[in-house]
DNA sequence: GAGATTATTTGATGCAGATCAACCATAAGC
DNA sequence: GCTTATGGTTGATCTGCATCAAATAATCTC
């Protein structure tokens, strides 16, 4: 495995490499996409996989290599990234404990976008290899990545039809309902990443998400910096028109998309 | 089932329900998806699956239902339309012989988009419980789904990507020499789609399509209708700038990408 | 904590692309 | 064949959003 040896060249002195410790594994096999498995399969693949932590802003994989390994966010926060012709755009953010890569490691080809860790991170690695190797022998893993792989590409499809459907005004309205909704409607919270992401995320510039934000002051909504609160949540709505074929959820209360971490709520 | 009987209602007198006929199993055979079933698993699932024609313009399913049956394109041509507040948008085309809906037939959840028919198609239609039972039973099934899904996903993605990074000239210019690429580097072809879809698909108003067209006469594009000539590639693909990480094709050489149909060469 | 970065906001301006409206072309119906 | 839809083009105009520029605010560094 050539894979192997890069990475441990590439950041062994600076991150430490080290085998999954005892302690994360429980974490990370309450994922859905390990739950089902035979233990002994998760054992083996967690033999097998590296743990490491990472600094802010370090990229992790470029768009375009080949897939080596399945990456499991274990702590901190990792933006998925496209680049064309000089632009690029935040495909997705996610948070501990979720997973990125999987189709691309599945089907053996390269990358479609970058990752970067956005903080200290701790990110755990699955050579591509095993994984193959292991839902080709275990009918439950394969099972959960059939499971998993549909909800990503779900959430993809909702990700295009929302930038498709939606100007931008709407984009955010509808954003910023669907993190209250995620924290049982409260009322306010504080935004889960930078706004310049944000407004990647949503596809505009970060001067048209802060014009944005200064409109929807107006209908409904309440910007503090960070903190966002939720002032006449029927004008938002209304704005928004919130719809569970673009905004989720796939299945009530199942909440773990793929799109940006929930945001923590506030006063 | 009551999907079942629905179907049978709704359908029967003007389109004809019938069960998979034996000489079409073949072409559904060779489907990367179902190629490497076990053939008695194969042979149940066409035994609980109906057969239909369709004429054009109909509404095979609507965004929103609950996924009763995975779709298979056996003849003619059909739309993946998302609708949100009185706007709407084509997501993808489908063409003989592939396959649509998988995602929510095993999340047993509700379509994202809609379908309906461009052309008069034949259309055969898999129970959802059983396919989801067959994968359960048959992993070689399971493996093929996965793979299928993968690609899905990753396609979806390349349209994401598509609409984030690139303007809408320069998805035209893409677009084109894509298609020409489909058809080994043909110079002409004619489009496998009215404009106005191909304008909804490429996020844009027909007009608009219309404009960039005539624009892009002076950048090595002849248009003549349905039918396109590339007279400078040179200059066209400055514009476009490929990329196989928003392109595609995912392989070299399997081209089954979900999106629009392949284009036929001319000229 | 002073200085240096980096994120965010605000303002001025430009442009890509939407919209509205009319006209032309191609195809379908009788 | 003429007629009627429907799709496509063209023109005029409007506007959402990007771009460029500069000021503030927040964050990091030493």
């Amino acid at each position: 495995m050539p894979g192997h040896d890069m990475i441990i060249i590439k950041y062994h002195s600076e991150a430490g490499v080290r085998f999954v410790r005892e302690q994360e594994k429980p974490d990370i096999r309450r994922l859905p996409l390990f739950r089902d498995m035979a233990t002994a399969n998760f054992e083996t693949l967690m033999q097998v996989a590296y743990s490491q932590n990472f600094p802010p802003q370090l990229d992790l994989l470029r768009q375009g290599e080949p897939a080596d390994f399945l990456h499991i966010v274990v702590e901190g926060m990792v933006e998925l990234r496209a680049e064309w012709g000089g632009r690029e755009t935040t495909m997705a953010v996610v948070g501990p404990i979720s997973t990125f890569v999987l189709a691309a490691c599945i089907k053996d080809t390269a990358y479609l976008m970058s990752a970067r860790t956005l903080e200290k991170s701790r990110i755990v690695m699955v050579p591509a290899v095993d994984l193959r190797a292991a839902f080709r022998r275990d009918p439950d893993f394969a099972m959960a990545v059939i499971v998993d792989l549909a909800g990503s590409y779900r959430s993809m499809v909702r990700h295009a039809k929302n930038l498709k459907l939606r100007n931008s005004r709407e984009r955010l309205a509808a954003f910023v309902l669907r993190q209250s909704a995620l924290n049982g409607q409260a009322p306010g919270f504080v935004l889960p990443v930078e706004k310049r992401l944000l407004a990647s995320y949503l596809g505009m510039t970060p001067e048209n998400l802060s014009r944005t934000m200064r409109q929807l002051e107006s209908e409904g909504l309440k910007v503090d910096g960070q903190r966002l609160i939720i002032t006449d949540r029927a004008a938002l709505t209304a704005l928004a028109q919130p719809d569970p074929l673009i905004d989720g959820p796939d299945t009530e209360l199942t909440a773990e998309e793929l799109g940006l971490p929930r945001a923590n709520a506030v006063g």
